[in-house]
This record gives C-alpha cells, structure tokens and sequence, in this order.
DNA sequence: AGACTAAACGGACTGCGGTCCGGATATTAT
DNA sequence: ATAATATCCGGACCGCAGTCCGTTTAGTCT
C-alpha cells in the first residue's frame, strides 16, 4: 500500500499556511475568514450556483483581487467549501469502518462506496458540479485522482484482470455529480434506484469475465 | 419498433427551413451561409475552442445578434457544424451494415458502437465537447437521447434483465468526449486500449448475473 | 410603383470569470 | 522608532456569452 496521504485538498477552515517560507500575513488569514463566511452565507441564499465572484468580494467587504488570490478561480472556492465534508468522505472509504472501509470484501467495498458516493452527491452536488466545472483538468483534480485509485485498487483487490486503470474511469463517470443530479433532479429518478443499478454494474463488471 | 425520426439535430448546410408557415427570408439564408463558412474557417484556423461569437460574426461580416439568432448559443452553432458527420453516424448504427448495423448479434453491435463513437471523438471531439458545454440540458439533446435509447435497445435485446435505461446512462457516461479525449490527448492512452476497455466493459455487463 | 408589415439586422449593453499593477500594509532588521 | 521589503490589497480592466431594442429590409398586397 502506498503511503498516500489524506485530504490533499485545499485546507479548509483550518488557519494552517500551506507551505514556503514564512507564516500567512495576518490580515490576509482575517481576509480568508471572512471570505469562507461570506461564502457560507451566501450559498445558503443563492444556492452554489448563485454565488459570483463580485457579490462574494462585495459581501466580504475585500477587493475581487484578493478573492481570486485566495482561492485561484471560482472552481477552487467551491472545493475550499468542500473540503471539510469531502476529507470526512475520505477518511471513512480509506479507514473507517465495514463495508465502506477495509475488513469487508472487494465487492461489497465498492457497491458501498457507490451508494455513499450518491448519497454525498444528494447533499452537496450542486457544490461539488461547481468545483470541477469548467476546469481544464478537472480529471487531475486531487479528490477525483484519489476515488480513482481507490475504484482501481478494489477492482484489483476484486480479481478484476483487464485494465483496472480504464474501468476504473468508467466507473467514476457513472458517478459524476452533473449526472447524478440530472438523473435525480430532472428525470426524478430515486437515489435508490441509482444504488441498484450502481449494484448491478460493479458486480457484473468483477464477476462476469471476457474473453 | 418506435418510428423515431433520424437526424433530429439542427439542419446542417441543407438550405431547407424547419418549419412553420412561410419559407425563410433571403438575406437570412445568406447570412447563414455566410456564418457557416467562417465558422469552418475560424474551426480550422483557431481550432473548436478559439472560436468566439465576436470573431465569427466580425469573419462574417454580420452583427452579434445575428449569429445568436441563428445558432442560440455557442453549443448551438457547434451542433450545427457536427450535424453532417452526426447525421452519417446515426445512419450508420441505425441502418447500416453490420456489425454496428442491424443484423449482428446485440453485444457485437454494442462493442462495434463503442470502438466507432471512439473514432468518432478522436476525429469531431473538440466540436462534440464544445457542442454539449455549458448547455443546461446537454443530456436532453437530441443525439445524446437517441444514442441513450439505442444502447437501452441494444442492452434489452441482449438480454440484459435489470433498469437498461440506467444502464445505458452509466454506458453513454464512458463514451463522453470530454473524458474520452482527457484520456487520449492528456494521458497518452491509445484509442486501441478505449476499445479493449469499452469491449470488456460492455461483454460483462450484458454477460454476466446479478442477484 | 408605393405602402404596409413581419421578419431580420446590428451593435450597444449586461454580467460573468479572470488578470494586472500601482499603492497600502504587516513584518523584520537596524 | 525608523527604515526596508516582501506580501497583500483593491478595483480598473479584458474577453467572453448572451440579451435588448431601435432601425432596416424583404416580401406582399393594392
């Protein structure tokens, strides 16, 4: 097993620095607190998707300049939000208890981590859309790059032989947030029903074989 | 056999007007000329995403609104310089030749769909992808829906037991242009490996069994 | 031909994400 | 306390997609 490290993601609320040289600049730590606040506040009003960059620096009462030095773009703002409930997701696929965590099999590992991924998806889906869109490289993103390898090492872990690598990308495209959503806010499906047919392919993709 | 119309994207260079009463004017049918033209132009020199709606109108001589009014949107102009090679290849899985034709055995057409949408993203993947960008619905598109309901038909007549409809989302989800191209472009996977892949995918979902 | 009308035109305008750089400020060294 | 400096701040600015509405024009009717 490969030491990865947990939550690579952007720190959250937590006031560490990230790295370099000297500690962060006290008024930019206070500027990131209020930030994060307004930023919180506004997403209970407007919803995620209402939340523009101008009415959060207005909101915050700081310049447009320091919210893009903050957070880089509009996506990152969006995965700073999610940070906190994502790290949680993670830890508990990687070290929490059965099914979702080690001790149950292969199997049952990843059915358990579809249903909770739908279930993450129902909670914060609009946040997590709004983190990947339109960003270039949203495949390379930390968090995805991890629910990756993890599908990958399950399916390996599973006795799948064939290009764990590519299934495993298809697998977490069933689960993209943008679909999800669509499928249970648009077309009114059940999140059950996405569970089931989340069952149903990952266990005839370990157990079926190919010539 | 439902009689679903072909071809139901956006009429292409066809001078032919959609409907309603009368026919359309003629310094409208020039002007979309005109656009189309230098869209092709701007496609070929800037490629799919250096296209802007500023420089296309400028290239053609005509105003902003004109292009809006005539395409809608971005996404909208992009389906319309898809729709010749998106007509051929619904032509192809619907009435052609087998194996991707009517006659082969289901699973073979499926694998023969998948192995031909990968060589058509690897050719019209720029346009496809700005083509289903930013649009709210882009899983209600017209082309996106018919591909859904062919591998719905496809996996039903393979005697696939268990939600098709779903299965056929998580399916089309692996054949998305966006992540198709991420995997070719960016991670150097070679289109012969997304074929394999697709192939073992789709074998052991209509293969295999579960309870 | 001339008048009438519905359709099309065009470009100014808005809102957005993102960038840039001159000026302000916290921190450190003296 | 004062000076030096690295960092941070703020808002003007850009390019873009998409909208709006006063103006022009193609087709039609007399």
């Amino acid at each position: 097993m490969l030491g990865v490290s947990l939550i690579p993601i952007r720190s959250g609320s937590s006031p560490a620095p990230s790295a370099g040289s000297g500690a962060e600049r006290s008024d930019a730590a206070r500027n990131r607190e209020l930030l994060l606040c307004a930023a919180r506040q506004l997403v209970e009003e407007c919803g995620a998707d209402g939340v523009t960059m101008d009415k959060l620096a207005e909101r915050a009462g700081v310049g447009k300049g320091t919210v893009f030095r903050r957070f880089g773009s509009r996506a990152g703002l969006m995965m700073t939000l999610l940070s906190d409930a994502e790290a949680e997701f993670q830890g508990r696929f990687m070290f929490g208890p059965p099914p979702l965590g080690p001790g149950a099999p292969p199997l049952e590992r990843l059915i358990a981590f579809g249903a909770e991924r739908i279930r993450y998806v129902m909670e914060y889906g609009e946040l997590a859309r709004a983190a990947e869109a339109s960003l270039h490289n949203r495949f390379e993103a930390p968090a995805a790059v991890l629910w990756h390898r993890h599908i990958e090492h399950l399916l390996g872990s599973a006795g799948f032989d064939a290009d764990p690598w590519l299934m495993a990308m298809s697998l977490s495209a069933t689960l993209e947030p943008e679909r999800l959503l669509h499928a249970v806010r648009v077309q009114h499906l059940s999140p059950e029903r996405l569970e089931e047919s989340w069952r149903q392919l990952v266990t005839r993709v370990v157990g079926g074989a190919a010539g």
